[in-house]
DNA sequence: CTTTGATTTGAACGATTGTTCAGTTAATCT
DNA sequence: AGATTAACTGAACAATCGTTCAAATCAAAG
């Protein structure tokens, strides 16, 4: 080796994957060209491809990425004792965990029909594992009395929309702290779940 | 006149618009090109230009009328009593129109930032306008006791985001009727308004 | 049948698209 | 200092983009 490695690569790589996030997010993938991409890293629209395979890999790299992070920080999560405890603990961190990246959320939401049959497939998966951990605990909530769910999946769908929506509205330095708005949504998932 | 009116033009008209819509709807609005609508229609690319100024207007037209629809259908609803009628009334209202539409709904959710500046603020303020329809129930529930909402701004956003949702999961034939849907949504938004 | 005007074609415009690649630059090694 | 090679440039590729417009086509009116 001639240079060494964590030299320039290891900084353009993430910035590419930072500008594409950035504009895929508040343009669209398709609107988005690789030169625009290249410009805001500051480099010619040649050098990405030392970075992604081509525009789908580098769309389907971001999602892939952001569900996988999504699954492993709830996983990381101590589990709580009872199925409200656990639904409670879901709700927030499903807010925390959006508000906190949503270029990414975004990019997941509105870009699935962007991607290709096997790549669609993939995130698709990675959104099923996640929407069955609520599932489960809705399950449990159930079979345990606490919860009155008359139909498991309609809930959970319900549940991460409405978590979710928070996304459209919620703007950093608004009206309401994060604290305050999971506060808030906790109260209403809970009675949209009977409990 | 040399052509009865009530002929091509009026025809054409309308193809054009429902090609779009479904194109847009399945592949987004600025990965559809004017060439594809066109070859959908069975007309050349050229001939568009007849129906809509440019590909922004025919976009902006569909959500414009989305919307419209919208108001105009909510507006022309008898009126109900009380406000947790009032509201159940919007429940199924917005389920059984939204599912009816689901390509208008999807691409007046996704394509809003492919509008021009002026464009999005025209849509902006119809669904806010819609939104408040809404917000008024919610409020008037609040002031007579029977709905527990501690902030009804995010009440709203809340009980909307989960409606529209049913849009992502839904399929005709599918294991439960729009009605039966209807029926365990509302009982979903009672709940989570504490009512 | 001829005229009229609505309707559409088909080609062309310049701009931009994703992607490739030979060649240049520059940082690190011996 | 010279060799090595990762990192990048800059130009080129064919394809496609939205849009325009003169010319052709068409159906109805006179």
């Amino acid at each position: 080796m001639a240079r060494k490695t964590g030299s320039h690569s290891e900084i353009t790589g993430p910035k590419v994957r930072a500008a594409a996030l950035n504009l895929f997010a508040h343009h669209g993938f398709a609107a988005v060209s690789m030169r625009q991409i290249a410009s805001e890293v500051g480099v010619q629209a040649g050098a990405l491809y030392l970075y992604t395979k081509d525009k789908q890999s580098l769309l389907f790299d971001l999602m892939r990425a952001h569900m996988d992070e999504l699954l492993a920080a709830w996983s990381a999560r101590p589990q709580r004792a009872t199925p409200l405890e656990q639904l409670e603990d879901f709700a927030r961190f499903h807010i925390q965990f959006h508000l906190d990246r949503p270029d990414a959320v975004f990019i997941a939401y509105m870009e699935l029909r962007n991607l290709s049959e096997d790549n669609f497939a993939a995130i698709e998966a990675l959104r099923r594992q996640y929407e069955q951990q609520l599932e489960q605990i809705l399950e449990a909530g159930r079979a345990a009395g606490v919860m009155s769910v008359p139909d498991t999946r309609l809930a959970t769908m319900a549940v991460i929309a409405m978590l979710t929506g928070v996304n459209t509205w919620y703007r950093e330095g608004g009206r309401l702290s994060q604290e305050a708005v999971a506060d808030i949504y906790w109260d209403m998932v809970r009675g949209a779940v009977g409990a």
